[in-house]
DNA sequence: TGATATTTTGACAACGTTGTCAGGAGTTGA
DNA sequence: TCAACTCCTGACAACGTTGTCAAAATATCA
């Protein structure tokens, strides 16, 4: 039994008061506090760390008298709970976190679907590491490694191109993983997308149903799943009209606003120009609109964007866009991982997130003959 | 020494081979392997549990047959490291992971401080947990609770109105706390800010050397700090310019869109209506411009806003902000907050970020007499 | 009152790492 | 050839919890 020289000594353990707060001494003279323990507890409440731990995780078998001595000892302590040590030696292995990986977690999109995930998370006493992976399949890795170091539960992934050997290593110890944005690129994966094709085939038809005929496509890179989709729905949507496909119409691998107007100024100003034009990526409408701004087009050319934006409302005219829903397809996503935590042994599943025409004006420009 | 009746048998330790990975045996038929650990790695490669965390630490004093050895075994096995078990018994007890309270995710200003915040923890090795208050103390002190189990390295605060327990808690344990888009809330913490104040005046000087006199002030809840020190901006300018303030004028305590645009009806129906607006909060200026194009007032009317959004060029007129640079505010707070984790003990600093007008239009309206 | 059953409590091992320290091997110099 | 020094390697304890299981205390019944 250790000799006290402090304001209070239990049981071989040294404490100072400070405020309302019992702080467990240090061994050097460093001011910092080491963080009152279960074994702290149990000191000042007279039980054994069992005990504290079973009152800590209501767990029964514990009287009246001692569950209050040490709830008082937590107050008195501020003891917090120790994930780390809880994680290392609980039997089924959960930490309460789960891993989030964007493209970018900036991007309004991927923004207010991280905030739904989180919202579902939170409702499941969860945490969510997010990360942006910029499209950049060496960050992706990186980001996947360290998340799996650090035993997530389960992980929501906008993948980028690359190898998922990462996944695949999460998904070999039980941990699910959902693809959202893009199709499961592994076997035992959900998923959950807007339908992008039938989107693109809408805005086709919409613009057809203007009197449009002429009608250009301008994508993202044709390699990310989603362009390639909006691409096809693009086709579909053509041919369900009877309408010959004209590649000069059709402009894909454009990265950014800036690079959108140039191709919608390249676009214009052809020979045959088009009368209306699906931009089918957020960053490709605003280009597009720059660029009809500048001709001064913008009440002449129809256009349909894919994805909306605040303020897109108050253009004139105001944006006509294919509206996917970020807060369902981040919700939806977040209930898919935590019902595989929950237990749900079905077989993989992808659900198809409707998206929505809202029609403001730049859409319902007619054709005039 | 177990019999070993499997593919693989170290030490006694049985394994099976599965594709390319070496799979540890549970115990039972459970298909989901258990993670192989350094005890897998040393047994495998024929050293010692120490001699593996040397190498998978890069600590020096290992040769250099052996370290090909284990890592042949970490490769062979998919061994990953198992940060809660690392965290548990390091001597600095780091645990690479920083804490990040928003009021909300999906909000562009916290996307694209958060987005920030993450690249420069990247270059730290260090993932961000990321979760929104709604400007809820409740929430938010759970949050901190729920990120303090589990002993992360520091905090990044924008923080709600209520009691600090929980941040005075981390700081007493040595975490660093930085606070942002606010001033800090105790003692021993950095802060990193715009100037509102400045940047209100800024704006009310900007409308005044454009003719105006009647300038209408619409601002978030006064209790927020960013939203009072905005209103004193407004109050400071008004008294530069030998301008005497018309209560009539000012409308705070303003939440939402919906609700600004009501607002901007109800000032410009007023008898002696504003010829300015500066609204001094995103959502607001977007209801004032609603209400003003309801109006048909938008080139008649100047406006000023306070922060910027994506198509606010586009508008017509576009409209001229005073904006905030959420990238470098976010790069601001994380870098002071790795300063702290790097050993930094000079006095709490508080950084204020400048803010830039940008003129479109809506603010150069000049005044017709 | 004593035996049996149930509840409460606590001892102890375990999780997977890291840090400390000791022992063995190899090298160098007298 | 031997002593001293340096380097490499490994044994072992420790971190702060949880899970298992046994002992002690309490309640019940004959």
């Amino acid at each position: 039994m250790v000799a006290c020289q402090v304001a209070i000594c239990y049981n071989g353990l040294s404490y100072r008061v400070i405020d309302t707060l019992v702080t467990t001494l240090t061994t050097d003279d460093d001011m910092s506090a080491r963080a009152p323990t279960m074994r702290d507890v149990a000191a000042i409440a007279g039980v054994s760390i069992k005990t504290v731990s079973r009152v800590i995780n209501d767990e029964p078998g514990v009287s009246s008298e001692l569950a209050e001595r040490v709830q008082a000892a937590v107050k008195l302590l501020g003891y917090r709970h120790n994930s780390a040590a809880s994680n290392l030696r609980r039997a089924d292995g959960r930490t309460a976190t789960i891993g989030l990986l964007l493209e970018d977690a900036a991007n309004p999109l991927f923004s207010a679907l991280h905030r739904a995930i989180e919202d579902v998370a939170w409702e499941h006493d969860t945490l969510v590491f997010a990360g942006s992976s910029d499209a950049d399949p060496e960050r992706e890795k990186k980001i996947v490694l360290a998340l799996s170091s650090r035993r997530i539960d389960g992980i929501i992934v906008v993948p980028a191109i690359h190898d998922h050997s990462g996944l695949v290593y999460m998904q070999r110890l039980g941990r699910p993983i959902v693809f959202v944005d893009r199709l499961a690129a592994l076997p035992d994966a959900d998923s959950v997308t807007v339908d992008n094709r039938v989107g693109g085939s809408t805005a086709v038809a919409h613009l057809v149903a203007h009197g449009h005929r002429r009608i250009a496509f301008l994508g993202d890179l044709h390699s990310i799943w989603t362009a390639a989709e909006r691409h096809l729905g693009y086709i579909e949507g053509l041919a369900s009209a009877g309408i010959q496909l004209d590649p000069h119409l059709v402009y894909q691998d454009i990265r950014g606003s800036v690079a959108a107007e140039f191709a919608t100024l390249d676009l214009l100003g052809s020979a045959n120009p088009p009368t209306a034009l699906f931009t089918a990526q957020n960053l490709i409408t605003i280009g597009a609109i720059r660029a009809l701004q500048r001709l001064e087009l913008q009440h002449k050319v129809a256009l349909v964007g894919f994805d909306d934006l605040e303020l897109m409302d108050l253009l004139d005219p105001g944006v006509t866009v294919i509206a996917q829903n970020a807060a369902k397809l981040g919700r939806t996503a977040a209930e898919l991982l935590f019902a595989r935590l929950g237990g749900d042994r079905a077989p993989p599943q992808h659900v198809v997130v409707p998206t929505r025409l809202i029609a403001r004006g730049s859409g319902e420009i007619r054709l005039s003959s």
